[in-house]
RNA sequence: CGGGGUGUAGCGCAGUCCGGUUAGCGCACCUGGUUUGGGACCAGGGGGUCGCAGGUUCGAAUCCUGCCACCCCGACCA
């Protein structure tokens, strides 16, 4: 086990906090629940970014940026999304600070107090639909396909690094259509960019489905979703996508003129994934040892350490990691050469393996000699020698293994923590013993979901749109139910 | 907002019950040397308003009063 990290089997949020920590990808800050990514954490960040931003713009989308600000009163136009949202705004009432009289450096200046308050965006909806009014007349300006990379603010009572910060950072898909078809549509297509990017670039497996109307976006008519599942069994919301109808539309009094000449209101969908996303990463990979990352989204591949007892050896084996760092290169690899002198070969394979880099390359006088290299990979921690020629081959080769690897070990952990119960007894005996998803009937009610969530914490998760659709009873009123649907303890 | 806990060097902590030399330890940091195939070793060194404000006392990290901050567990939530 690495050097000051708590076991994952002895306490979770800690070894989950000790892992976010000294890997160097965030830290608490000095405002209360926000959080300071460095710049390790920031890099991943970014990779992330780009990725979903490309298969954003692939989908048809562009992006634009909205105010920071919200008018209170947009902010209360929809009902169910004051409703929603309204206990964890942040509020600004003064745009004046003044010295302090009585000497105590600044005080807020009374006389500064703004007419409307002004609420920080703890999602843009009505912002954006107030906006949107003013582009939208006829069917010709639709549909507007816009994402904004931003950040948000939401006074949660209690926080955790990356999964529930004050302040975060996302991305929020607010599109708008000329017909419900096309709106539906479209919030499934960006579930779908969800799940295929948490599965084929995080590597992390994930179920989609529709949130119960209790789990439901403030707003909306059909929350989709994508849910993973953390290794101690907890489930993850990872993405949502929803189907707002024409709620926003009918708030900001948004009209397009149809084909035929009548009015209508506008067909809405928002889409969103956030920071926690990183937070996800590493409770779905990392070990004992630190982070595991899927080479995909690690900022670096390949770290190189060299070996050596004199300069002599430091400049043949120099000379040589250059020649292979180009040849990596050139395959769309990305390296790095840790030639530092100041720490030990040792300090660095437990620093790389903190830091969840992918592969690690060891070069010394030994190899030198025999022509081979010593390459190791984060996520079974094997070593292998490998002949020197056929290192850019092999990498490339171990890159698509590891993201695969990951995956699948990551699918075994969720298929073994899926259990079918039938009965309330079984359920909850399962969420102790064996923890993760649980697949049971419900009745459909939101009385039944919340009985069930004062009595065992878990929460329905999703209901699939794939798997087991036959129907049955209900496991704790014995009424009918339409099919199974997951439960779980979740973050 | 309820319950619990903690504030002492950059980080992690001991010391507080029972007041008494110059406040200590590990890691990290700096200097010099030896090391380098899994977190090196030796020697020397720097770094502290003991959370803040008052009080008691010859004397306070330690006792008393008030305040503040943060963490953990709940409720709330991407």
């Amino acid at each position: 086990m690495a050097k000051g990290i708590t076991s994952r089997s002895e306490n979770y949020s800690q070894w989950y906090n000790d892992i976010v920590i000294k890997a160097g990808l965030a830290d608490y800050s000095a405002v209360r629940g926000c959080m300071v990514i460095k710049p390790y954490g920031y890099a991943i960040w970014e990779k992330i970014q780009r990725q979903l931003d490309d298969m954003f713009k692939a989908t048809g989308h562009q992006n634009a940026y909205f105010p920071l600000f919200i008018p209170k009163s947009f902010f209360s136009k929809e009902a169910d999304h004051v409703e929603g949202f309204a206990k964890e705004c942040a509020i600004v009432t003064h745009y004046r600070l003044k010295n302090d009289p009585a000497g105590k450096g600044v005080t807020v200046d009374e006389d500064a107090k703004l007419e409307e308050e002004l609420i920080v965006r703890p999602t843009s909806e009505t912002i954006i639909w107030n906006t949107y009014k003013g582009w939208i007349q006829s069917y010709r300006d639709l549909p507007i396909l816009i994402n904004q990379w931003a950040n948000v603010v939401r006074w949660e009572m209690r926080t955790r690094l990356f999964l529930r910060t004050t302040e975060f950072l996302w991305q929020e898909g607010h599109t708008a259509h000329a017909t419900r078809e096309e709106a539906v549509e479209e919030t499934l297509k960006m579930v779908n960019v969800y799940a295929d990017f948490a599965q084929n670039w995080m590597g992390m497996p994930v179920l989609i489905g529709t949130k119960s109307e209790n789990e439901r976006f403030a707003g909306a008519i059909e929350t989709y979703c994508i849910e993973a599942l953390m290794q101690d069994g907890k489930a993850l919301q990872a993405g949502t996508s929803h189907f707002l109808g024409q709620n926003f539309a009918k708030a900001f009094d948004v009209k397009y003129q149809t084909k035929e000449g009548v009015l209508d209101y506008v067909w809405a969908t928002s889409w969103g994934v956030s920071t926690r996303l990183m937070g996800a990463l590493v409770m779905a990979h990392s070990d004992d040892n630190g982070l595991v990352l899927p080479p995909k989204l690690a900022p670096t591949q390949v770290v190189f350490v060299p070996i050596y007892k004199t300069d002599e050896e430091l400049s043949l084996i120099s000379e040589k990691v250059q020649e292979l760092k180009k040849q990596l290169e050139a395959k769309g690899i990305t390296t790095h050469f840790d030639n530092r002198d100041t720490v030990k070969p040792g300090f660095k394979f437990a620093e790389y393996e903190l830091k969840g880099y992918p592969v690690r390359i060891a070069l010394g006088p030994k190899d030198m000699e025999k022509g081979t290299v010593e390459i190791a990979r984060r996520d079974t921690l094997t070593k292998e020698f490998v002949p020197q020629d056929g290192v850019a081959e092999y990498v490339v080769n171990l890159l698509d293994e590891i993201q695969s690897n990951i995956y699948n070990k990551a699918l075994k952990f969720r298929e073994e923590t899926t259990t079918i119960v039938d009965s309330y007894d079984e359920f909850k005996r399962i969420l102790d013993e064996k923890p993760g998803f649980v697949l049971a009937h419900w009745d459909g009610t939101s009385e039944t979901e919340e009985r069930v969530k004062d009595e065992t914490k878990a929460t329905i998760r999703c209901i699939p749109l794939e798997g087991d659709n036959q129907p049955g009873t209900c496991i704790f009123t014995g009424k009918p139910s339409e099919r199974r649907v997951v439960f779980a303890r979740a973050y």
